[in-house]
RNA sequence: GGGGAGGUUCCCGAGCGGUCAAAGGGGUCAGACUGUAAAUCUGAUGGCUCAGCCUUCACAGGUUCGAAUCCUGUUCUCCCCA
């Protein structure tokens, strides 16, 4: 009976799932060879994903190999989601031109749980297996991973590039570094994974993974990889950066975050972040970009906030950004009598927390970035009277304060 | 173990006894332009009770009228030799 089937779709969904907005698919006959096999025995494939709970949110970044799990997960394959919390204790060295700190035990256990919940945004957790490499790693003892240590040379680890490239510029790498990628290969073998999936600068790591389940006699994975997406302002999408887009962000944030985004990437965020049919991004990347931009971050706003709140935001950005309008809501503070010695208009920025020192606010108003009720005030040591009615304060084009009256004293 | 080079403001990186809150670039912020951008241009970018004062140049001491710059010790990184 068709009902009672594990896996839904054709081999062709199977496999265009798999293959859209993936760089590297390693190998692809290997992988069509399973994907019969997984359908003509009806038993899911065992695709894992590791995710190193290293910081304490994740982006958009993070988001799109977690849209592909869902893709996956949905035909009905089996995901295993391993959070690495013994590797995020090692740091892994991808992408990275400097050395990794070492997280403590406890750091890692503050971020595993926010982790986990934010995965849940796009994965259905239910239908997934979730593992702590910890689980397997902490009973190893050294002996296990002296063993683990055995399995590769120093030569084979340094052809890695970025451990070339800071070795080329006399920058440090550290030994325990050496360690990552053995232990995210030791995960596949013990997860016997039929798939892993990671970002291209994970390419390393996944290939050791298949190096290690075939000295175990176990089928070396296919490697599916997907792309950094570059952040808002085109650098690599990184929370030091600033140039990220949370997954936690609100749906206001989302929207205007996503419409700041250059023309340039929106075909690869509409590949990778939203489930739109190619033909129809192509469609749209040719029409205005403005409107193709505009239909981005509906879809990308809508899939975690709904179409309802995704619509709003795009309305109040409309309103605020376009059309210059105020914003609907602004943050709106009494006149408090504790506010500074003095009134000047630098101070009171900073009282009423429109700036982080006064210097800040000086400098704000020295450049002509504040408003007061509108006017442009060119005065930082101005001293602003205490209002009788409400004063709308502006610094810049997106910070916004309403000064009340002093609130009536408390009985 | 021996020798050498280094640790500078959010980041990269100049400075090598006063003229240094410290060049230049990046980022960020503000202004102009715009399609919402991006790119570009302009300016700002330690703090403060701001024509002055206070705190910064790995850390701790010292020399000097005066130190990011010199000396001593500590610590961290890189390179070469063993």
């Amino acid at each position: 009976m068709a009902s009672s089937r594990q896996l839904g779709g054709t081999l062709e969904d199977h496999l265009a799932a798999f293959r859209r907005g993936a760089v590297e698919l390693i190998d692809e006959r290997e992988l069509e060879k399973r994907v019969r096999q997984a359908l003509a025995d009806d038993q899911p494939m065992r695709i894992k994903f590791g995710m190193d709970p290293s910081s304490p949110d994740l982006h958009l970044g993070h988001a799109i190999p977690l849209f592909k799990l869902r893709d996956l997960q949905a035909l009905g394959h089996h995901i295993v989601l391993i959070v690495g919390d013994a590797t995020a204790m090692v740091g892994d060295p991808s992408g990275r031109s400097k050395l990794r700190p070492v997280l403590t035990r406890e750091q890692v256990a503050a971020n595993l749980e926010t982790y986990t919940n934010q995965a849940a945004l796009v994965l259905d957790l239910e239908r997934t297996e979730i593992v702590r490499n910890a689980s397997w790693f902490d009973g190893m003892g050294f002996e296990g991973i002296l063993q683990l240590t055995t399995r590769m040379t120093v030569a084979q680890m340094i052809e890695r590039d970025t451990f070339q490239e800071r070795l080329g510029a006399g920058e440090p790498v550290g030994i325990n570094e050496f360690l990552y990628p053995l232990m995210q290969g030791w995960d596949s073998v013990e997860v016997r994974a039929d798939v892993e999936l990671g970002g291209t600068d994970q390419l390393f790591n996944l290939l050791v993974g298949r190096r290690l389940q075939e000295q175990d006699s176990q089928r070396p994975q296919v490697i599916v990889t997907t792309p950094l997406v570059n952040g808002l302002d085109g650098r690599k999408m990184s929370k030091s950066y600033g140039n990220a887009v949370g997954l936690t962000a609100s749906a206001r944030e989302m929207t205007f975050d996503l419409m700041r985004l250059d023309d340039e990437s929106m075909g690869v965020w509409f590949l990778q972040l939203t489930r739109l049919p190619e033909e129809q991004i192509a469609e749209l990347l040719e029409g205005h970009p403005r409107l193709a931009k505009a239909r981005l971050a509906a879809e990308i706003s809508g899939c975690f906030h709904g179409a309802e709140a995704a619509a709003a935001a795009a309305e109040a950005f409309n309103r605020e950004v376009r059309d210059k309008q105020l914003p609907a809501d602004i943050p709106e503070v009494h006149w408090d009598p504790a506010f500074g010695s003095t009134r000047a208009l630098a101070n009171l920025l900073k009282d009423v927390g429109l700036v982080q020192t006064t210097s800040e606010g000086r400098r704000a108003v020295d450049q002509g970035g504040v408003r007061w009720n509108a006017e442009v005030q060119k005065d930082p040591r101005c001293e602003m009277p205490e209002p009788n009615e409400p004063v709308l304060i502006q610094v810049g084009k997106k910070r916004f304060t309403r000064l009340l009256p002093a609130a009536p004293a408390e009985s």
